[in-house]
DNA sequence: CCGGCCCTGTGGAACGTTCCAGGCTGTCGC
DNA sequence: GCGACAGCCTGGAACGTTCCACAGGGCCGG
């Protein structure tokens, strides 16, 4: 429980502790029979290097901290793998914490990355108001995943929610549907531009007295919600759009329950499409998002303003794709 | 970007550091006035402690390290629900890292963990060898989750796996069925128990015979693999127990687009009780293990070995229930 | 009026590193 | 034969904290 350090390294191997740090980090200079002997010793003593100490002189620790704001949406696994793949191939670490949507410990979580003095920051679609994420990023570089952000100093990256809802109601329109309800997710990231994508395409398409929102959140017991909503509306819509694909699991369970067939009687589109979503009942229409990417992107983002020094904001915002899936049919002839 | 130090506290409030160290960490013995000049100062400048520094004196970090195996695999999201929930309550913080399924990078992940000097650590399903468990746990305590661990100085929690494939064996025996097969998972944690249990309980009901089981893994594709192989066997068998409930759903597809009905003409049972699992195309049999007691027992071991000083080793076992639902059903008369 | 104690506050050492300035050898060129 | 320089190695300062020993002042009791 003990640890060894460069010191009792240095003493095993009977060189200076300069000598241990030097073989350590890999430097230069060193003879081949003093870089055996300090390697012999530390393997002995199984010596690791103090992290900590380390951060504290050179003034970087080599980690990335990573605030997922909920581990159960399948959307943040991928993110995170790119974000690893990209942080470990830059010579970081990434460190994850969480706040289990709820902003109070999302704040915390924070806290306690800058306080171990993370190089830098990605927050994946966070909670917090945006006075916290500034705070950050005044100390750390930081970036926001899944969300536009416009704090001075916030990099992000996200898709085009807004032209993905439209994609949804285009699909849906050309599918034949008029009657096009969409359950929100309420304040989750990226929430709003869907909404506004949505009700923007039915205007185009002439569908504007049609436009009917319902509030949900980004949770399965969202869609639960909306769908329930939905269903006391008086002429039901023929197609729904959830506001994302967690949520349009909820909302395909209520439809399920009240014995209404998908997509015979409603058709129905998510946003996300989650690996899940493929082996649910049915597979689900939805709206694809480049997770994977939007994990490296941040990171690279990161990387720019703590390696290149680039000081001005960027927003990264990435193309979604419609993945027609078999939820969405024509409508009923009359119901 | 410029951290400011306790000593630009100290001078800005027109004190000493060691009082503004006093202040920050709520020691007593500060008079009302300097406390508020202190946090004043700090508010103004924004000051954050430097947990590096902090954990090189104290040689407590106040940090858990969470190593999971798998972020995709929804068991994990539960399990580390309930560990961060329990590292809060006692005053620490858990901080994740995940290895991607791959040996090597679980052991990096781990020594950043390690090196980071974190209190204690939390291996959720492991794939690393015993060698790297038992090294971790030389250094600090150290508790493997969701498998049994024959490892000196290292603790356990997971639930009774042979008895879990026993019940699975049971239910389906007294629905009728013979020839049952099992899909099992590999290395994963807990596959070798599972079989066993359900070899056992083959025997014990006298079907020794029929005992098929063919190779896995805790994955989509593993089920997906297992589940053709099964097609290939003459005699198909009537009911199916997959290693768990992600695999499961991979073999439910590859049913699926062989045209066989479940159940009517195979029953399927899975394992973890997957929050998903209850909205896939058939609402899957399965078997429930306490996931987030198991993440908050395993922080409450961590914190037995820290704070109480326990050197015995332990390994908490905790009973998995049977969760009958619809894709498990009487066999076919004849086939 | 003095000794002691409590209350508040202070400086310095230590934690485990890195980095800098510099110190030996030994070789090479002239 | 000597200066320069390369190669290898060293001690000490610094990083931002905590903790310890101690200091000054006020108050109390005798």
């Amino acid at each position: 429980m003990k640890h060894p350090t460069i010191h009792d390294v240095a003493a095993r191997a009977g060189v200076s502790k300069s000598l241990v740090s030097l073989v350590m980090r890999e430097a230069g200079n060193v003879s081949e029979s003093s870089r055996r002997a300090v390697l012999d010793a530390a393997r002995a003593l199984g010596y690791r290097p103090n992290r900590a100490a380390q951060a504290l002189v050179r003034r970087r620790s080599q980690i990335l901290g990573v605030l997922v704001s909920d581990l159960h949406n399948p959307f943040f696994h991928d993110a995170v793998d790119g974000i690893d793949a990209a942080a470990v191939e830059h010579g970081y670490r990434a460190l994850l914490s969480t706040g289990h949507l709820v902003t109070k410990q999302e704040a915390q979580a924070i806290d306690t990355l800058l306080e171990l003095r993370v190089d830098g920051l990605v927050l994946a679609s966070p909670r917090v108001t945006s006075a916290t994420v500034a705070e950050a990023a005044q100390s750390v570089p930081t970036v926001v995943l899944g969300r536009s952000v416009r704090v001075d100093g916030v990099d992000s990256v996200h898709n085009d929610d807004r032209l993905g809802g439209g994609l949804v109601v285009d699909h849906l329109v050309e599918r034949g549907h008029e009657r096009i309800a969409h359950i929100h997710g309420g304040k989750g990231a990226g929430a709003r531009p869907r909404r506004s994508g949505y009700e923007a395409a039915m205007n185009r398409h002439g569908l504007g007295e049609h436009i009917l929102a319902v509030p949900g959140a980004f949770t399965e017991q969202g869609g639960v919600d909306g769908m329930r909503r939905l269903l006391t509306t008086k002429p039901l819509p023929t197609a729904v759009f959830v506001a994302n694909d967690l949520s349009a699991m909820g909302a395909l369970g209520v439809l399920d329950d009240a014995g209404i067939t998908v997509p015979d009687d409603i058709s129905v589109v998510g946003y996300d499409n989650l690996r899940a979503v493929e082996y649910s009942r049915i597979s689900l229409t939805t709206v694809d998002q480049p997770r994977y990417d939007m994990g490296s992107i941040a990171v690279a983002l990161v990387l720019e303003r703590l390696e290149e020094g680039r000081r001005t904001d960027r927003d990264v915002v990435l193309p979604p794709t419609l993945v027609v899936r078999d939820t969405t049919a024509p409508p009923r002839r009359r119901r």
